[in-house]
DNA sequence: CGCCAACTTGATGGCTGTCAAGTCAGGTGG
DNA sequence: CCACCTGACTTGACAGCCATCAAGTTGGCG
């Protein structure tokens, strides 16, 4: 508890977002090299996060965007009453933060899920370097809007999907997003619980441990603890969009 | 049917974002005289929209951000098996279109729920002003920050309030969104159906309907058609935040 | 080895969806 | 001016999905 905060590994190491492998995921396309020197100064910073680290907290003032660089992270949103809500998992390339530009401060807590690793970003460097690269500043936007749009995207899934459906979106999603990364897009591991699979989709554990086992009785994946395995792809894809009955 | 695009009533006009009354929503603040002229020539086109009248469609291309001056609007999204979403509803001062700027295309729909009017930001030119004031960029993104926050909230009620509670804080919501426009906070008319506010909330009309003639009956707001008044506003802030029992 | 968190599975109940019938308000046409 | 019509809304009866409560299992870690 009290070495939260200590817990985190602060490196400063020359990090050069020009040659890392996930610039095409981070960093807008199309730079000269005089634009990929300037962006290299901005990620002076690197951060380790051990499982259960936060990276921020709610109410914490903002300074920074954090990229990920490797591991999983997980947002939460907690109410006065001490419900929670899982607002999103986040993986490699993937930016945390962008909920405290508005006001300055963190609106979310965010938290590793496994040991991972973070480029930091600061803000106002960032919008000061915006200012003379303008795909820079696209490409600031694009990500922002493309937040916007997959929120909307949950938003759906929250408003008018049943329970299967949800999960069934959820492990498609989850499936998409580890083969755009190399990954095996039909085997994977969850880096969360079932209950944080639960809060994001609205449902409660029993039920997500139900679904998983309905689901591999059905054939269409094969569930052993946090590992996955999708086995009728197809299958799983038409329980989303799926009228009621 | 056929004559949906050519309702919209297109005007050429010098509007000017200095002097116009919701300058305090849409501008940032604190830009100087010259900084003020270069914003002003953004806005060069303004469109009134009738009831039902389209702003943009999914899938169309994206080529401009909408201030709403005056009215109402809703976005919503639209799935393969042909349910709907409302993603939100947007008043005076607030922005549409920001789901394109990612990929190009808009990803839903905004419709007028009443005669409205709208500015047009022309996107690329926006983002060109940006790189010369960096107030406006600031704006630019604390905004889209402010509709990720608001979208997680959404989250948040879709995913762990129950029925009552929704429909109190979006209430509640609305109260304060017309309180801060110079309306009442206590009265006021809904521009939407009934069928839409439970297609926001995740809810079925009928529970909706049900909903709001239960609130009437304990006496903590009153309902007349679309006229709602708030006749108990710190009950109807406590029933928000209320665990199931 | 023992403990604990995470997970699974069963039984039960309640919230909200579904179906249905009826009311109301506003707009249209005779 | 009024009858009519339609979309929006209300209300009731019933059902089903998922939450809740409970008990037991598993795997990881000190």
């Amino acid at each position: 508890m009290a070495g939260g905060a200590m817990a985190i590994n602060v490196e400063r190491l020359k990090t050069v977002c020009s040659s890392c492998s996930l610039r095409e995921l981070c960093m807008p396309v199309g730079l000269s090299q005089t634009d990929l020197d300037k962006v290299d100064g901005l990620v002076q910073l690197r951060r380790s996060s051990k499982r259960g680290d936060h990276v921020f907290r709610a109410g914490e003032s903002f300074h920074a965007l954090y990229a990920v660089r490797a591991g999983f992270f997980k947002t939460t949103l907690l109410t006065e009453d001490g419900r929670d809500q899982v607002t999103g998992f986040q993986m490699a390339g993937e930016l945390l933060g962008m909920d405290g530009i508005g006001t300055g401060k963190h609106a979310c807590d965010a938290v590793a899920l496994e040991d991972s690793e973070l480029c930091v970003i600061p803000f106002p460097k960032l919008e000061e370097i915006s200012l003379e690269l303008p795909a820079l500043q696209q490409h600031m936007h694009r990500v922002m809007s493309r937040e916007i749009v997959r929120d909307h995207g949950v938003m759906m899934l929250l408003g008018s999907m049943r329970a299967e459906e949800r999960l069934a979106a959820f492990l498609v999603n989850l499936s998409q997003r580890y083969s755009a990364r190399g990954f095996s897009a039909n085997e994977f591991i969850l880096r969360m619980t079932r209950e944080e699979i639960g809060s994001y989709l609205g449902l409660k554990l029993e039920t997500v441990s139900r679904l998983f086992s309905k689901l591999q009785e059905e054939g269409v994946i094969s569930v052993n603890q946090k590992r996955v395995t999708i086995t009728a792809v197809e299958r799983l894809r038409s329980l989303v969009n799926q009228r009621p009955c």
